[in-house]
RNA sequence: GCCUCGGUAGCUCAGUCGGUAGAGCAAUGGACUGAAAAUCCAUGUGUCGGCGGUUCGAUUCCGUCCCAAGCCA
């Protein structure tokens, strides 16, 4: 099995610092497992890391689609699995850095996403289904086909409802609830992996988030977001929802003040930590968990980590 | 210094005609398998400002003190 390191854990408790130093000292090249550093344009609320910050190490699956690209689990998990085989095969190692919890377990996991279950038309069209109707009425149908399914997911999650739904039409009426279980039945990694979960004491990382957010507007947030729509990207793109975008568009559309959005941005990154920890708590077993409170600064962090590794190199 | 209005959950406040209290927000726990920075679910014990008095019983009534806001000087 390939070695691969993963470096995970709640958004701005310095995941990047530390990745960059372990590929520095282990000749690797990092890919980034995150959901929104992948669209060009979108930098400064991504916290995208910089070419100093970089340092000459490489990284991939950053800034390498556009906004209103398409981009979900399984193309990163397919282009991840790519890159994994070639820098290891130009012997390097692969440090796999990211919060984005849900692509980090279908890659250590290796989720297989074999045939396309999406269906664009059909999601578009219970959409707008969910909208005239309510998603009441999407779990009243999907009550029909997939009870087990709509049991599970309520009558509220509409998002849930849509997909269920869509799977259920692009693959000829098959059930997501089974598909699901399947999937959750890998629980042997595809790679050697030595999985670290930076994480720090919550007031502590709650005070670092508030702190980046305020230098995410001072480094130009506002601009970078108005710069997005002059280009004619869609506040309704899935980009466009990201944290620090969807609240400065609300802003720019004269919704709320600009200290209303970027309270809101706190907010809303504050409760995302948290839903990040909970679920590399419950997902991500056997990962050793860093507290890095507990060191004197990310080298010292770095060094744990390099001194930890079970695999030798 | 006088008068007025307040002091109840982390915050903003409601309420108890005397039987120890509840909303919103915040926060916390959880779910999640092709939108995941999305989406959804669950969770409310706090010397009711301090000390005394009346009372079987006081957060509620009375007295007094402390603190905050406003007004008059």
């Amino acid at each position: 099995m390939k070695k691969v390191i993963f470096i995970a854990g709640p958004t701005a408790v310095g995941k990047s610092a530390v990745a960059v130093e372990l590929a520095k000292k282990l000749d690797g090249e990092i890919i980034s497992a995150d959901s929104v550093q992948v669209y060009k344009h979108m930098s400064i609320g991504s916290a995208k890391i910089t070419p100093e910050e970089a340092g000459g190490v490489a990284h991939h699956l950053i800034d390498h689609i556009y906004p209103d690209d398409v981009y979900n689990v399984a193309i990163f998990k397919d282009k991840a699995a790519a890159l994994i085989d070639d820098i290891t095969n130009r012997g390097k190692m692969p440090i796999i850095c990211g919060g984005t919890g849900f692509y980090i377990n279908a890659l250590l996991y290796g989720a297989e996403f074999k045939e396309d279950t999406t269906c664009p038309e059909e999601r578009l069209r219970l959409e707008e289904l969910a909208l005239s109707k309510g998603s009441e009425h999407l779990h009243s149908l999907l009550l029909t086909m997939d009870e087990e399914a709509a049991v599970q997911i309520g009558k509220n999650n509409t998002k849930r409802l849509i997909r269920a739904l869509e799977f259920y039409k692009a693959t000829g009426g098959q059930k997501i609830s089974l598909h699901n279980r399947q999937q959750k039945e890998v629980k042997t990694p595809a790679y050697d992996g030595a999985v670290y979960i930076l994480n720090k004491d919550r007031v502590n990382l709650y005070d670092k988030i508030n702190q980046r957010v305020d230098e995410m507007v001072a480094k130009g947030l506002v601009g970078e977001v108005s710069a997005l729509l002059a280009m004619g990207y869609s506040p309704a793109l899935v980009s466009m929802q990201a944290l620090g975008y969807k609240e400065i568009i609300a802003h720019l559309e004269g919704i709320c003040t600009l200290d209303e959005a970027v309270e809101a941005i706190k907010q809303g990154t504050r409760r995302f930590a948290k839903r990040q920890v909970t679920w590399f708590k419950h997902q991500l077993p056997g990962a050793v968990w860093v507290d890095v409170d507990d060191y004197e600064d990310l080298h010292a962090v770095a060094g744990f980590v390099l001194s930890n590794l079970h695999f030798s190199l």
